[in-house]
DNA sequence: TATGAATGAGTCTTCATTCAT
DNA sequence: GATGAATGAAGACTCATTCAT
């Protein structure tokens, strides 16, 4: 008499599953072009259990880019590790950075989130982050002013990169980096 | 009983004012939010205008694009302008750059249709434009990867400011740019 | 305070009823004028219920032709019984056609199906089966011939029928298809 | 100070224009599918001057098919000639359908017309012309009864040369117009 | 008179959202 | 709680028709 039952028996994998989706979605198609039919399908699971989870479509789109944010701060941890162990050198930073460039997921990702961020004032606080922590990485070492322009300018590689069909090369990079820092990269917190 | 029956009967300046609608609409809610009805409502035409015109709404998205391209473009021309005038120093164009975050406006095209040609690639062409154009005036002082450097850098400055709610002070642009280009703003090229 | 709220449950039923409008209304204003709206109209449900079920008006079109095929096809089921019952002699045949004439809603649907096919390859093929089908019941006892041209005159008699306003004489019928058809409506296979 | 004028200074020559313009386009894509604008492109006019000739595209498309009405009447004016030449024998009348059927746009006009007749009162009288005119022909040598099914007949071979993709041959037609006219083509009138 | 700009009604289609089951 | 049927609001687009010029 045991009907299949209504399949799984997960509500929170449920959930997890559904901001996947429409994670992925986000990156391939644009926010804007996100629809319930569309992640119901990605996720395999029926329409309804896209409603049920999520008061709204514009909610279910948030969670979905808070969920890239995440993403996003994972390979920061990532990099803040590897600069604590190796020392937040120019030509770390560079490394870093030339492998970022290659990982054309989480420059798409880092890409929707921004891109979203500038017209949503709730998501800018989020992508703020970005910047704030690397900044922070990067202050102990060459103080503030210089942190945040190194900072800006790495964000201006990864949009050069978007827009331009190859990869800015190390070398420049990396000098470009040392002048902003400045050539003492040990103690002074100027 | 009079009805307010047919309008004007200036063709060239009814494009004109949708496209220039289009452009402010694409600036204020991003591209893929502009519809007919919107466009229509806010150039004061009725919706039928907008299909008149445009043979479909992508290609009335895409001459607003262009609209703002030429739009930017012509700050740039400003920009060549003074930088043969007064020297492409650190401090000019840091003066430039404070200027350029000032002018919300302009910022905003900027943003749309580097935001737009991330996923159009007709459009990315355009929008290499500007980091070529930049780039080439920086050259002939400081070589080709000191320029590129400089104008990745001042690409991420306008970024930031788009994602920031405050503008990055002058000494740190200055500064920045002194350690991109070097402080030797002469002749070597590279 | 009761507003008329959701309807019926049954998806099966829904699709039905509205194929069956559409095939109506194709009888009745042709296939080039049948719209959502006027069959959702007819069909007494909203709007958005005929685009649920039907991923195109053209899928939708489609599927109300095939129906009328198949109404077609059932009338032909019967005059094949009726022939082999009683024989295909020239009287039971114009028997069946003057039957025939005298079911406008019949007639009708014939006439849309053929109508439909002239432009429509697909439905082309469908529509030759009733020739075809004809010309087979007749072939065994007078050959392949004479059936095509027997099948070939009542297509004439059907079409004569609905552009003039009176229908054709029994008698002129029998006489003409006894003279296509030959004296020995027996044996013989030509 | 001339300016080139308002084009053409031939009203009724323009008429003529549109009109044979819309006929071809209707044999094109069906009478449905005609616009004005279509109408005016291919007719080489401006599209103010399909609606100055005509008061509305319904008049316009009834007086095209009109146009067509007159072209298959000239046809048929030759089969008269050629009756009265040669006589009006099952030879004669077939060798003139086959040479009918292997003229495609003849072969298009005639269903047009037809299809067109068939929802439109006030055309379909006009389209009754075609079988009167031609069971004329054949009253004086046969009779009524059997002049009309021969134009029965031959209506029924027209219309399947439409849905079929091979044409009957010739011997299937004279064979059956035999059958339907009797061998006697003599003055009985039944 | 001739032209084509102007307008809005109407077309197909997509989808968020609601809610019966 | 889970599902997908139901609904209508919007969106893009087409075009007959009107009418200023």
């Amino acid at each position: 008499m045991s009907e299949p039952s209504r399949r799984r028996r997960d509500p929170e994998a449920r959930r997890a599953e559904i901001i996947t989706a429409a994670a992925e979605l986000i990156l391939e198609v644009g926010v804007s072009a996100v629809t319930h039919r569309l992640i119901a399908a990605r996720a395999g699971v029926p329409l309804g259990a896209t409603t049920q989870y999520f008061a709204t479509l514009d909610d279910l789109r948030s969670q979905a880019l808070h969920h890239l944010v995440t993403e996003v701060d994972a390979h920061v941890d990532g990099i803040r590790a590897t600069l604590e162990q190796r020392g937040a050198t120019p030509a770390v930073l560079t490394e870093l950075i030339v492998q970022a460039l290659a990982d054309a997921r989480a420059l798409e990702a880092d890409r929707a989130v921004v891109t979203a961020a500038v017209d949503d004032p709730q998501l800018r606080a989020i992508a703020r982050r970005w910047s704030e922590r690397m900044t922070g990485f990067l202050v102990p070492a060459y103080g503030l002013e210089r942190a945040t322009a190194a900072a800006v300018f790495i964000d201006g590689v990864l949009w050069h990169t978007r827009i331009h069909d190859q990869t800015l090369n190390a070398s420049l990079i990396e000098n470009a980096l040392t002048g902003i820092l400045g050539t003492h990269s040990t103690t002074t917190s100027d």
